[in-house]
DNA sequence: GTACGATACGGACCAGCGGTCCGCTTTGAA
DNA sequence: TTCAAAGCGGACCGCTGGTCCGTATCGTAC
């Protein structure tokens, strides 16, 4: 076993700053306000402690998100519908982009934090490519959707954090609002194949 | 006359410095990887006439991209069809996303450098507020369409710069890939209530 | 309980960035 | 030619992400 089980106040100290970092960017409006030596302090452990632990800035920003958009993730690989794989497509597309919408908003500042950090693309990210590859797999049993690949790209992109802060802090929509303008879209963009008559729904 | 044209010297000067940061972030991969010292040195100009000139590092960017947009811009609004005022709005939709995805391909590293251009939102930038505005009033004709606003939204996001850079640089999709997908995804958001005489599917 | 090697800690430290200041040069009109 | 004002530029500053190394802590073998 080359694995060998990390020492407790390491472990200690990853929960201190975790917890340290999600306060702080929370309460911050601007992601880059919360500078790293603000975190160590506020977790109270060194600055090299974070940088040991989680490389630099983006591995620690990245490290939080994941750990928050666990339960998600777990709730869409093995969950019961809607959310979960038993889903038809056609149900299971708008209720992911619905839970996407919803944790982005009750984790705003972590994702606009991930999201703008610095010279890393957001598409770079590993979760990204799964909600991609899973989006793409269900556009693709859409019948006359072609290019589910970039349909993918640009429903998820209607999900992007500083649009959904924008029009959340800026402009003042409401969760209930942007959950449905979403959901309105998401139908326009499913149902555009189905023959007249057919899809009823509105 | 509270006017004053500016002095030749002053003049010459930003024609270098736009020259010279268009050149630089051209090059470089990441806009990060330009400094302002870099650019005022390859202006040949000292770094504090940027700073007076445009402010900061956003002024800078913005203005140069402005500048880049200004033709597009003037196209669309009192330019010809199909992206001038004379157009149908079911027409000038994709006619306009079009040409935006492709300004962003023609202009990726200056895209790129403004939409994380640190603190900033892209969202607050003018011209984002202008795209939106044209393409939420042409929505508002599409028939069926609920949420122009949010759908004016979601269809620009899929020409967000990070993410043309990610499918064209990352993914190496051609440019005519992405107009076409592009297109698809428009047309299906615009094509909800059917488009006439296409047998689309298959 | 104690001694000891490995592991992790933490604050001083560094390089590089955006942004500012002030003495000097250029400009253009009298 | 003169001269005031507008503009210039490189030294300078504060702050950031990131590193280093002497020191405290942990887990273990005795």
């Amino acid at each position: 076993m080359a694995e060998r089980r990390p020492r407790k106040d390491a472990m200690r100290n990853r929960a201190a700053v975790f917890a340290a970092a999600d306060a702080l960017f929370a309460e911050c409006p601007s992601p880059d306000g919360v500078t790293m030596a603000d975190i160590a302090t506020a977790a109270g452990v060194g600055k090299a402690t974070l940088f040991r632990a989680f490389g630099d800035r983006t591995g620690l920003i990245r490290a939080l998100y994941e750990a928050r958009l666990e339960p998600l993730r777990k709730a869409v690989e093995e969950g019961p519908p809607p959310l979960g794989p038993a889903t038809p497509p056609l149900l299971r597309v708008p209720a992911l982009l619905d839970a996407v919408l919803c944790f982005k908003l009750d984790n705003r500042h972590l994702a606009l934090a991930l999201e703008r950090t610095g010279a890393d693309s957001p598409y770079d990210a590993e979760h990204y490519e799964r909600w991609h590859a899973l989006l793409r797999a269900l556009l693709a049993c859409v019948p006359g959707l072609d290019g589910s690949d970039f349909a993918a790209h640009a429903l998820l992109a209607a999900t992007r954090a500083d649009l959904v802060e924008y029009l959340a802090a800026g402009k003042g929509r409401t969760r209930e609002e942007m959950r449905a303008q979403l959901a309105d879209f998401t139908a326009r963009v499913l149902g555009a194949g189905a023959p007249p008559g057919t899809a009823g729904d509105g």
